[in-house]
DNA sequence: CCGCCGATAACTGCCTCACC
DNA sequence: GGTGAGGCAGTTATCGGCGG
């Protein structure tokens, strides 16, 4: 089958499975937009979705998401950075549907079907990408790749000064594990946070405080990390990070808090 | 009508990096 | 070194718009 009408056939099946589970689909008129199909969620969130076409080889189910131009320079490829939410991948030979996060990967991904020769922490197992099991989306999951990767971040800083640090094994409590001199171990999650009225602040309600010593909140907008103790504040904390304020002494500047300075308070 | 350009899509191979 | 994931570059096919 031409690729053309192999990705026709595949975007059908998907819109006809997604109407049989009464999942509103809309499509938008034209083809001048990057996503294929629009999908409401129970939330009433609207979803911009790319469908695309999974090829089933050595066990793994593989997919591309990079749109190819022609012109007089040449080919230019371009990914959907920000374009789209989600991909929708739809392997022929299993008639499944997997639910990628445009976040979760950057040009192509693999799901891994059959058990592999050898087992790597970074194997993505297709189960996991299931439709039945990711829908409806919840805001969060497509950064749990980023998430992990700021732990990653996180624990390698940590390691660089000569801290002992492990990944938690579970992960409902905290997310990294540090030994200080003194073998009292510092529980650590990496929190998200978000920049508001020039402060960064974050959720800490979300999480069982009782458990946790430290916060690592990572802020996006600004790609920095800052370090809290849980007992620096009472029900929230925001990072001062505008300085066309007037200074006053309850300000948290957030340059003091920031991640790569306040290592040494966990030793 | 034809050729060019710009867009979509799937497919293939090779490379790097990390892990066992 | 072998394996697996991910990234990158290139190819092929089709379609629509536009201008000569």
């Amino acid at each position: 089958m031409e690729t053309h009408l192999r990705g026709d056939a595949t975007e059908a099946t998907v819109i006809a499975e997604l109407k049989r589970r009464a999942i509103p689909v809309s499509k938008p008129v034209g083809d001048n937009e990057r996503y294929d199909i629009l999908v409401e969620t129970p939330e009433n969130r609207i979803l911009r979705v790319q469908i695309k076409t999974g090829r089933l080889t050595d066990g793994k189910i593989d997919f591309h998401t990079r749109s190819q131009h022609t012109n007089s320079a040449g080919n230019s490829y371009e990914k959907y950075e920000g374009d789209v939410d989600y991909f929708f991948v739809y392997t022929p030979e299993l008639e499944t549907i997997h639910v990628v996060g445009e976040r979760e990967f950057d040009s192509s991904m693999k799901l891994r079907v059959e058990e592999p020769e050898q087992v790597h922490h970074t194997i993505n197992w297709a189960e996991e990408y299931e439709f039945d099991g990711r829908w409806p989306p919840q805001p969060d999951d497509c950064n749990h790749k980023m998430r992990d990767q700021i732990v990653d971040t996180v624990a390698a800083e940590l390691k660089g000064q000569e801290l002992s640090v492990a990944r938690s094994l579970n992960l409902d409590e905290c997310d990294l594990l540090v030994e200080p001199d003194d073998g009292q171990f510092q529980r650590i999650t990496v929190t998200p946070g978000w920049l508001r009225d020039g402060c960064v602040t974050f959720d800490p309600d979300s999480t069982d405080r009782e458990r946790i010593d430290w916060f690592v909140v990572y802020a996006a907008e600004i790609e920095t990390c800052y370090l809290v103790s849980s007992e620096e504040f009472d029900r929230s904390i925001s990072l001062r990070v505008d300085d066309d304020v007037q200074n006053r002494p309850q300000i948290n500047w957030a340059e003091e808090y920031e991640l790569a300075s306040r290592v040494d308070h966990l030793i």
